[in-house]
DNA sequence: AGCACGCCGACT
DNA sequence: GTCGGCGTGCTC
């Protein structure tokens, strides 16, 4: 009796065992999509690699109900899947779950209602018998085979609804049904490219060899901003769809990546397919279904698009490859650029990471030789980088309750005049970050997390930027009841708008933050807007620094360039200099060029004096230099483990046990256990320990007995992240 | 993830 | 006396 193995979409240890019925002419090969019994339903899972147990007992197990209608999972991606399993430490139906993120595609091709010729329409069609002109009209405009929609055939015929009826009752046309999903259309690969630069055309023919060569490598690609990198890996997706292989970009963030899409629709004359969270059922179905089946060559996505089923997936490109966004935090916890290095190793793919600030990590990567290196020095069209230098506040502080210091509004004044479009840049959301009493210093804080409420006066309420609590701004404190004693403190973007307002009364203002431009379409309408000059100041949170092209801008003002420097989080630095430097970026992208102004406190920190001088090369060096001999990463191995629970007194206990009993030796290090920064969480108490290893020492081993030394009881959540990249 | 079993509060 | 809250445990 057959056995096999099939793996659930379902936090399991591991796949299941099945039998093949007695009756099946041969077993489903792996990766077969198949429907099982569990516990009296059914489900779907896919026939995985490996051996059954032969020690399970009979009776225990069950019959595999059917064999789906769909293509199988690739064996690189039933690889894919378990190796990030085994990498991320959850179990392996975890993370299928992720590669079967659209149910209804698996199930038989939802169909609608449609015409086709019958056997008397074809005769027909061959000219047999006589026919008016319109019903003639009719036949030419449909194929033997065809199925369309009534609606469909009467349009392309040029008849009425009524002719299509009228030959449905002769016997002419009969009913059959339409094959759902829509029509993915084929970028079109004789366009000609646009005109690239020397350097570019040397990058460009670098990639596309790399792509041709079909076989496995990553490439860094580098260039200031501006200097053109998406016109040079285009060509390479170019390369990678002539082959006939399937390509995938990485974007960060889809929604905000309008003028990227533009970009590509202008290279291929058509949109590429797409992949998010907010991707409708519909939608999500048809692109997978579509994927899976070969009928889309590709697709522009955000993390989750690794784990879509590519039939031969030949280019994966990941761009801004720097970005946190990249870092899946819930969940199965990824980072979706290194997951993409691995996919592309499975699938004997080019990977290729773009940025004009690249991580540590890949510079590093890069240095050492495992990654290959291309750069693009200059901006494109002769444009040139902008000037960056520094308003130092001690010297010339804001006036007091204000946060634009005299040399920045003069600045904003001048550029203004010029008919020229200035942005202000404060990565903080909201009116003010913390609410104070003044009479008895009570401070507004979440109820469900360590955090203060952050005011939001467009709304009305105090909003936590970490669960999403809000309430009503309260007329007087909650504590010493004292009327209008409550004062914000702190600007975020909104003040800075407010302060604006009195500044430049005339200047036409546009505020963009996630809650302002909250999908594609008010991107894609605010890029329009600032294109068309309908704006003179933009004030932004960090989602302006994020690869729009403003050809008009010309000035750049950051309100607090400190934020983000403080506090102990080991890529501060690294983190801040490529938030600048990207802002910094969106400033003299054409003809006129562009300056930046940044505020701070104390302008000789290094992070600003690298930025001013333009060195991030040597800023990275040092930063390298730094972490070094501690062997923190990437010279070293970090695992995050937070410990969380309701009750706060049971997760100190596992954090402590879990404290006590740490894998040591020679390279293993343990810290902790400490509250984590956000010690309380959507109601959640949290611990956080933090595992550090020499490079050479793979730390799941080590995690995986160590999480088994420690009782954990269900109330108590031990989250594993391995390569953390945010300390909260 | 579902769905069962199982042990303590407000209803007919 | 039951209906039902969701804590804990299992599913090949």
């Amino acid at each position: 009796m057959a056995r096999l193995r099939v793996l659930l979409p379902l936090p399991l240890a591991g796949a299941y065992d099945y039998r093949v019925p007695a009756v099946w002419a041969e077993a489903p090969a792996a990766g077969s999509f198949v429907e099982v019994p569990l516990s009296g339903r059914s489900m779907i899972g896919v026939v995985w690699d490996g051996e059954a147990d032969p020690d399970l007992p009979e009776k225990k197990l069950r019959d595999i109900r059917a064999v789906l209608d769909v293509p199988p999972m690739t064996a690189s991606l039933r690889k894919f899947v378990d190796w990030v399993a085994a990498y991320t430490l959850n179990p392996p139906g975890a993370v299928l779950r992720m590669a079967m993120s659209a149910p209804s595609a698996l199930e038989p091709p939802a169909s609608k209602a449609g015409w086709r010729l019958s056997a008397a329409g074809q005769r027909a069609k061959r000219g047999e018998g006589k026919l008016t002109e319109t019903r003639r009209r009719v036949l030419d405009a449909i194929e033997p085979g065809d199925v369309q929609s009534a609606a469909a055939i009467s349009a392309e015929a040029g008849v009425s609804s009524g002719v299509v009826r009228g030959m449905a009752e002769a016997g002419l046309l009969e009913s059959a049904l339409m094959p759902a999903g829509e029509a993915f259309p084929a970028p079109d690969l004789t366009r000609p490219g646009p005109l690239l630069g020397g350097e570019q055309q040397v990058a460009a023919a670098a990639l596309r060899q790399a792509t041709a060569a079909q076989a496995f490598g990553v490439t860094l690609l580098t260039g200031v901003t501006g200097s053109g990198k998406t016109e040079v890996y285009l060509d390479a997706v170019e390369e990678c769809l002539k082959l006939g292989r399937q390509a995938l970009v990485l974007l960060p963030e889809i929604a905000l990546s309008t003028q990227w899409l533009e970009r590509f629709e202008r290279r291929f004359g058509v949109p590429p397919a797409l992949w998010h969270s907010e991707l409708g059922s519909r939608r999500r179905r048809d692109t997978w279904r579509a994927l899976a089946e070969g009928r889309i060559q590709v697709l522009v996505g955000a993390r989750s698009a690794l784990f879509l089923p590519y039939p031969d997936l030949g280019l994966i490109v990941v761009d801004e490859e720097h970005e946190t966004a990249f870092k899946q935090e819930e969940g199965v916890v990824y980072h979706a650029r290194d997951m993409a290095v691995v996919r592309a190793r499975l699938s004997q793919a080019a990977c290729v990471l773009v940025s004009a600030t690249p991580s540590l990590e890949t510079l590093t990567n890069a240095e050492t030789g495992r990654y290959a290196a291309l750069h693009l020095p200059v901006r494109h069209g002769g444009a040139s980088m902008p000037a960056v230098s520094l308003i130092d506040q001690r010297a010339t502080p804001p006036e007091r309750g204000r946060f634009l210091s005299p040399p920045l509004v003069e600045a904003v004044h001048a550029t203004l005049a010029e008919g020229q479009q200035a942005m202000l840049f404060l990565n903080r959301r909201g009116y003010a970050p913390l609410t104070l009493c003044r009479s008895c210093g009570h401070r507004m804080r979440c109820p469900n997390c360590s955090a203060w409420l952050v005011e939001h006066r467009v709304r009305r309420c105090l909003q936590c930027h970490h669960c999403g609590h809000a309430e009503p701004i309260p007329p007087h404190c909650p504590e010493c009841h004292s009327e209008s004693s409550l004062t914000p403190l702190g600007p975020g973007v909104e003040r800075v708008q407010e302060e604006a307002e009195l500044l430049f009364p005339e200047a036409r203002r546009l505020v963009m933050a996630s809650d302002t431009i909250a999908g594609p379409a008010a991107a894609a309408e605010a890029a329009r807007a600032i294109a068309a000059r309908e704006v003179d100041l933009i004030i932004g949170t960090q989602i302006v620094a994020k690869g729009w092209h403003f050809p008009h801008l010309t000035l750049v003002g950051v309100v607090d360039a400190d934020l983000g420097l403080a506090g102990g989080d080991l890529r501060a630095a690294e983190r801040t200099v490529q938030l600048l430097h990207q802002v910094a970026g969106r400033a003299g992208r054409a003809e006129a060029p562009g300056r930046v102004l940044l505020q701070s406190w104390s302008p000789e920190h290094p992070v600003l004096e690298a930025l001013v001088a333009g060195d991030l090369d040597g800023f990275m060096a040092a930063e390298a230099e730094a972490r070094r001999p501690g062997h923190w990463p990437p010279f070293g191995r970090l695992a995050a483990l937070i410990v969380s629970a309701e009750d706060e007194r049971e997760a100190d206990r596992v954090a402590r046990d879990l404290g006590l009993s740490g894998p040591a030796g020679e390279g293993v290090q343990v810290l902790g256990p400490a509250p984590a920064p956000l010690a309380l969480l959507r109601g959640r108490h949290r611990r956080r320990l933090l595992l550090k290893a020499r490079r050479d020492i793979a730390v799941q081993p080590l995690l995986r007995e160590w999480l088994g030394r420690v009782q954990i009881p269900a109330s108590v959540r031990v989250q594993v992240d391995v390569d953390p990249v945010s300390f909260l």
